[in-house]
DNA sequence: CTGAAAGCGCTAACAG
DNA sequence: CTGTTAGCGCTTTCAG
């Protein structure tokens, strides 16, 4: 049915490597004759066999994409960044969903991994020693692992404005709502508000680890109150919007009686009442960037591992737009 | 590196055709042989490597999802929904973004469709001659052409629970908030709240198209008090939740003074307040049905192009709660 | 029930 | 600058 090189080869008057060639190094080839094999081309509507040409170097032309969950707004931005800048690098993005499951993962990443040149694999729920053995083409995100190149989000900047705000606005005793106590980006987050609050002396309080979901936030209103805290960073924008709907139902205001900050800048948190002041983490650049790292890392330039780190940056909004009152809340 | 089929074949003690075999048509060997191979297989880490298989079969082993934009949550959720099933069907699951661009969907599709086995085209912006001239292994979704398998979303037991409801509730006008004015969801949408108000003698305007986002609502939310219908209906949450967040913010009341009901029951509908009543969409089944739809169309089966209309199902909440008032709005 | 052999469409040395 | 010639790894007649 399609055209092949060869029936472009023969339409030109040429052979097939000199076909090939004037698509794959015109530069070796006369421009008359390079126009001619591209005009047959045309003429005859040729489209490369990519499985023939991957067949034949090696490359497939494309790599995957392996996130815990798309339908998930993080993830989402994420994906849709990456498969951007992969069609404008000419690679095929495949998609696979491990729907949070690390089994799922694990049976996913040995199927694609013979089918691709390479696999993104965002925020991993596999074991550091399982990713390290996979010692193939894989580019990390929201994980750090020395041996493998990775794009972080470096939540520094962020939670230092986020701390830094709480405490300009009087606030003097904080409390911070886990996520999955797994997550590599939980930890980080833990650890740079715990720096941060030494640092300026306020207090901290740590809350257990709940689901990174609405409801998680929800069921973590009534420790919250409990804590006494006057103001509270959470895992995400989530939970904080779950925080603040049950926080108000109980009867205690946001921001008036306690202030609240989520993480990632979600569509949502902007739309809520009170709009959720928030660290905006860019998952629009880790998905374009963790592409470029793929493509730098299967040209096969040596060397360390990339490591990059994204800066996060805090957006005010009206979930901390009042001083913290005299009062201690509820 | 890999093991290949050949050294399986080896190891086994057989000739390639017959590893081949074992893998394809294990019913036309002897149950020791298969065995054998298996075995062998397993022992040498074999995975059959699909450029090769795709260049001698013309099976690709993968189908692309194109969509407008997966950072949308109805999109992502057919994209999950999409992969998982194709997941299980063994077909690699390629993602395109079109970002809401016919040129860019045009060049995606023509790129493509020669490296996979088939297209599933979720909301097209295309013109129909475009699409049937596609001629090709596609499947539409939310676009109904003739010529061409699709899998639709049927509003029409969704919206006639709408509008009984509202009806139920005393409202006697009510208005329409037009998304894009070329989609087809829009118009089967407009078309059936008409039917269905006029079958109830409520009155109704249609308003303006808006873009079918927050703002939109927003924006919407002027024309809304304008006509002085007590009850809406939008053209999806979107901007059902930008409308209740501007008739609240002026002074408009929902559902005290208006009610609003919104189409496709996205996450953020349940989490706002009031949480919205709304139009549940079924967009993952579509996803997992479309990839069914793909597989029969891929596996030959000739007759009539395939056609799936997927139920819709009013969500009641707050945004509809209250019984209407007898004075008329603002 | 199993093997031999001919490609699928393309690339990549190797020769001119 | 261009043509010849082998394959890449797998499937698939065609013969046993």
């Amino acid at each position: 049915m399609a055209a092949t090189l060869g029936a472009v080869a023969k339409q030109a008057g040429v052979s097939v490597s000199t076909a090939s060639r004037a698509f794959n190094e015109p530069g070796r080839l006369s421009p008359s004759t390079v126009e001619r094999v591209v005009a047959a081309a045309r003429e005859l509507g040729y489209q490369p066999n990519h499985a023939a040409r991957a067949l034949a170097t090696g490359r497939r032309g494309s790599i995957a994409l392996v996130v815990p969950d798309v339908a998930n707004p993080v993830f989402a931005s994420f994906v849709k960044a990456a498969q951007a800048q992969g069609w404008q690098q000419r690679q095929a993005v495949l998609l696979a969903d491990t729907d949070e499951s690390p089994e799922l993962e694990r049976r996913l990443i040995a199927r694609l991994l013979p089918q691709v040149d390479g696999i993104v694999l965002c925020s991993s729920r596999l074991e550091l020693e399982e990713l390290v053995s996979l010692d193939a083409r894989i580019v990390l995100v929201n994980r750090e692992v020395p041996q493998l190149p990775s794009v972080l989000v470096d939540a520094s900047t962020g939670m230092r404005q986020a701390v830094e705000h709480l405490h300009a606005l009087g606030h003097r005793s904080l409390a911070y709502v886990q996520g999955s106590a797994l997550s590599w980006s939980n930890s980080e987050r833990l650890r740079l508000i715990t720096e941060n609050a030494e640092r300026l002396g306020v207090a901290l309080e740590i809350l257990h680890p709940q689901a990174p979901t609405y409801d998680g936030g929800i069921a973590a209103a009534a420790n919250i109150r409990a804590c006494g805290a006057t103001a509270v960073v959470t895992y995400n924008d989530l939970v904080a919007l779950g925080a603040v709907a049950q926080l108000t139902a109980m009867g205690i205001a946001v921001p008036g009686d306690v202030s609240v900050i989520g993480v990632d800048d979600i569509a949502m948190a902007s739309m809520s009442v009170p709009p959720i002041t928030t660290i905006a983490v860019p998952m629009d650049r880790a998905g374009r960037v963790s592409i470029e790292v793929m493509q730098r890392l299967l040209g096969g330039h040596e060397g360390e591992p990339a490591l990059v780190r994204l800066e996060t940056q805090l957006k005010v909004r009206g979930s901390t737009a009042e001083p913290v009152r005299k009062g201690t809340p509820a």
